[in-house]
Parts: C-alpha cells; sequence; structure tokens
RNA sequence: UCCUCGAUAGCUCAAUGGCAGAGCAUCCGGCUGUUAACCGGAGGGUUGCAGGUUCGAGUCCUGCUCGAGGAGCCA
C-alpha cells in the first residue's frame, strides 16, 4: 500500500481503522472519537473509535511533546479527534495493530459526564440512552449484520428477477380487519400506518409478475416480548403464478442466502458479539417440513395440552423448532386461525396453502405466508364471512376479474431474523431506535 | 388487560427494623507497555411518589407511578 524506503517527504494517508493492516510502518491519519484510554505518566493509550473497528493509538512525552501530551491526558470519553501516526504491528495491542502518535487534532471536546462508561448498564438506562448506546462495539457489530442481511435480501430477490416495488405507509383501511392499527388524520379522513404491502404487492404482481416491498409495518398491539416491536421491518416478496410449493423452496434458499452472506462478510461483527458461525453454518436446504397437524401432535406427545385448531404460542413454536437444528416450515394450518386470503388446500378445505417459518434456537417465526385465493366468487365469500368492509376490498377484488392468477408470497420480519442470526436475547437491540410499548424516545 | 419481579449516588449494586455504603464514572495527585490498566485522595443522597405501623422505616403495610420478564394479542 505504501513504500517504506522513505525520501524526505513522508506522505500521509487517509485510512480507516478496519484497512490500517494495509498500512503497516507508514503514517495514516484516522478520524474519530475517543472510546477510552489508558495513561501511565509518560505513556499513554488511546482507543480510537471510527465507525469501522477501534485501534489503540500510542502516544509518548517524546513522541508528542510535554504540553501535547497533558491535553491528550486530560481528554474527556468521547471527544472527536483527527490522529495522525505510524501504524505498527504489535501483539499487545488489541486487533494487532497499533498507532504510534506523531501528531493530533481535536475536533470538539466531549463534556466530562458522557453516560455510557465502559461498565454494566441496566436495560432502562442503556434505551434512554440509545442515541449514544449505538457507539459501543457490539451495538455497532449488530446494527452492521443487520444491514448486510438487509442488502442479502435486496441482492437476492434481485438476482432472482424480483422488482422492488414499495408499498404506501398511509393506508385507508386494515388489510385484513384482525390487528390494531395506528390512526392518523388524513386532510380529515381516517388514515392508518401500513401494517403489510401484501394486498399492494398482489396488485403489482398483475404488473411485474414478481415484485418484493420492503419497509416498516406498525402494529398497536400492546405486546411486551423479547419477539416484538411496534415499528419494525418486513420485506414481502409476491410472485404470479408462483405455487405454494415453489414459494417454500424461494424461502428456504433466501434464508440460506442471507446466513451465507452474513458468514461471508461479518466474521468480526459475529465474533465481537460471541455468536458461533457454526450453529449457523448448518442451514442449508432443504428445510424441513412438517404439516400443522403433525406439528400438533408432536406437541401432545411432548405433554402440551393442545388440540386441532389452537394456534401455537410462543413456548409451542419453540418446542417445535427444538425438534430440528435448521429453520422449519409448519405447513397446512386451519382455514380458521389464518387470514381470509388464505387458498384451501385441494381437496381438505379444513386447512390452507400457509406456511410460517421457525428458525432455531427458540427464535420462534420468521416467515409467514401462503398462497393467495385467486377465485373472485371464493374470495368474496370470505370477505363476507370475515365482515370485511366490501367497499375497502373492491380494488382488491377487481385483481381477481381482470386475468386473475394463481400466487403465492410471503412476509420476513427483519428484526426477528437479525435476531436469530445474531444470537440475541431481545429484538430491541436489532433495530437502531427501536419502539416499544412504553417507549416511544429517543 | 392479567401474572411475576424490581425502583437506594451519574451508572451497577450492597445495607438483620437501629450512623446511607462499595466499585466504576467525575475532580485532584502518582506511574514509560496499558488491555473494562493500576495506586492514593476528594466531592457526590428528598432511598420512585403519597400515606400508614413503630421509640425508630431504605427495610414492614396500603395505594399510585415508572420499568423489566412473560401471558393474552400478533402472517
Amino acid at each position: 500500500m505504501c513504500s517504506t524506503n522513505s525520501t524526505t517527504e513522508h506522505p500521509i494517508y487517509d485510512a480507516t481503522v478496519s484497512k490500517v493492516g494495509a498500512y503497516e510502518n507508514c503514517t495514516v491519519r484516522l478520524k474519530g472519537w475517543l472510546y477510552n484510554k489508558r495513561s501511565s505518566g509518560k505513556i499513554i493509550f488511546i482507543i480510537l473509535r471510527d465507525g469501522t473497528g477501534i485501534i489503540q493509538c500510542v502516544a509518548s512525552v517524546n513522541g508528542i511533546g510535554q504540553d501535547e501530551f497533558e491535553k491528550l491526558d486530560k481528554l474527556n470519553q468521547e471527544s472527536s479527534l483527527i490522529v495522525e501516526g505510524v501504524v505498527k504491528k504489535d501483539p499487545r495491542a488489541p486487533g494487532g495493530y497499533e498507532l504510534e502518535v506523531k501528531n493530533y487534532y481535536i475536533v470538539s471536546e466531549a463534556f466530562d459526564d458522557y453516560p455510557i462508561t465502559l461498565k454494566e448498564h441496566g436495560i432502562e438506562f442503556l434505551l434512554d440512552n440509545r442515541h449514544l448506546w449505538i457507539r459501543t462495539p457490539r451495538q455497532r457489530a449488530i446494527l452492521t449484520i443487520r444491514a448486510q442481511i438487509v442488502k442479502a435480501c435486496r441482492d437476492f430477490l434481485d438476482k432472482e428477477g424480483f422488482v422492488n416495488v414499495d408499498a404506501p405507509i398511509l393506508t385507508p383501511s386494515a388489510c385484513e380487519g384482525t390487528t390494531t392499527l395506528f390512526s392518523t388524520d388524513y386532510f380529515g379522513e381516517k388514515a392508518y400506518l401500513s401494517q403489510s404491502g401484501q394486498l399492494y404487492n398482489e396488485a403489482a404482481i398483475m404488473a411485474f409478475g414478481k415484485v418484493y416491498c420492503f419497509g416498516p409495518t406498525f402494529r398497536a398491539e400492546k405486546s411486551k416480548t423479547r419477539r416484538h416491536l411496534i415499528e419494525f421491518w418486513m420485506v414481502e416478496p409476491e410472485a404470479a403464478f408462483m405455487t405454494f410449493d415453489e414459494m417454500l423452496v424461494l424461502e428456504e434458499n433466501m434464508v440460506t442466502y442471507i446466513v451465507e452472506h452474513v458468514l461471508a462478510n461479518c466474521q468480526n461483527e459475529l465474533s465481537e458479539i460471541g455468536r458461533d458461525p457454526e450453529k449457523l453454518s448448518q442451514v442449508k436446504p432443504p428445510f424441513p417440513r412438517i404439516t400443522y397437524s403433525d406439528a400438533v401432535d408432536l406437541l401432545k406427545r411432548n405433554g402440551v395440552d393442545i388440540s386441532w385448531g389452537d394456534d401455537f404460542g410462543a413456548a409451542d413454536e419453540t418446542a417445535i423448532a427444538k425438534e430440528f437444528a435448521k429453520p422449519v416450515f409448519v405447513t397446512h394450518y386451519p382455514t380458521k386461525i389464518k387470514a381470509f386470503y388464505m387458498q384451501p388446500t385441494p381437496g381438505d378445505p379444513e386447512t390452507v396453502l400457509g406456511a410460517d417459518l421457525l428458525a432455531p434456537e427458540g427464535y420462534g417465526e420468521i416467515i409467514g405466508g401462503g398462497e393467495r385465493i385467486y377465485d373472485y366468487h371464493l374470495l368474496l365469500e370470505r370477505i363476507h364471512e370475515h365482515n370485511l368492509p366490501l367497499e375497502d376490498y373492491e380494488w382488491y377484488l377487481d385483481l381477481r376479474k381482470y386475468g386473475s392468477v394463481p400466487h403465492s408470497g410471503f412476509g420476513m420480519g427483519i428484526e426477528r431474523v437479525v435476531a436469530w442470526i445474531c444470537g440475541l436475547g431481545h429484538v430491541r437491540e436489532t433495530i437502531p431506535f427501536p419502539r416499544m410499548l412504553n417507549r416511544l424516545r429517543p
């Protein structure tokens, strides 16, 4: 990267912590924040954070002079600064490289009461200080993995020929009429925040064939568990002519692609959060498939008090997923516990062509999807059965009037996937600024 | 909405019904290879709020507020 046969001119390279290994014995300039420091009289170790990583910078009185040394020694945690120095390989330094400081500039000196110290903190305090908490290496790693998961979703679907057609956030009515929605005023008319882009996707596939929407979703439910956020992100692929079985294959290929992408690109981040990649590398197609009926039998054998027709609780999902090392599909749910648009199973109208994908290790449902009703008359019947306001679904019924085709789609919850891949105990760390019951700030 | 647990220094936590404490952070001082550095010193409190019992309440009782975990709910 740089030549070591130095002339009288010593070039200074702008670098980042993550790339510093390429500049061994060269002078580089790093821009970042003071994460921590350790001082020992005439030598000081500055731990610099620049967003790409953390590096130890060593400054001595001999190297930068008494005045500059004392100024640096008094610098507060999280002060922003620019450091110039020589990159040295040193096994004593965390990360294997350190910077021998030749020069530094303080950009902004931080106040002396930065709340997030390097000691332990409680979750309430950390969430109150989420705007600062995201600076810590662990949170940076999780959110970096999230970004890579999002990228992998888009890369995979683009590669498979899906077109990104986003659905509106402001909608005139509930997509399903089941869940509690946030309402807002739309110039005198009531509008709701989207809980799914699926119905709009179904319109879009008749124009593009294969589409996906990717955006935030809002549920005004008073859910208070490790798997729930009030505002979360979903990617929802939908394709014309795609059968139920083809959809399952698409799902397992997408999940596998995401896991492989993270394993290939986020080694440092996985190691930072202490996630064992071994468990993830087992995720390869095909994923096991179990029908709802067989899942009920499995639970009964394990002593769970459940009868056919009951929906699964979180503990049930965990018990089912525990039987498998890979994500598992639960298919053919009872018609009455699924949404109105689900296509009945041929020859078995009591169940539908719907499937949930349950993540391993107790992370529960990460995908829900299925084949949609494409017959006009059946769909109309279901809308009546569910007492849905017909006027809100007229455009949706139009899709069955003008060139309807069999089609399928699914929705994947990004935060639950991030929680699973990162091995986290709660989805609140998987999104930059979580919106939860009792928490709207910061 | 329900169940369980919790709230004491900026943070994490101690304190048998009997003087309000420690570590970290902050401030002052020391130390030329530290690894959440270490060593010495200082400042820092309406014990979530409102009542009650008691000679005496951080501690026991009642109500409330806030939070956490879970349930219900939830493609």
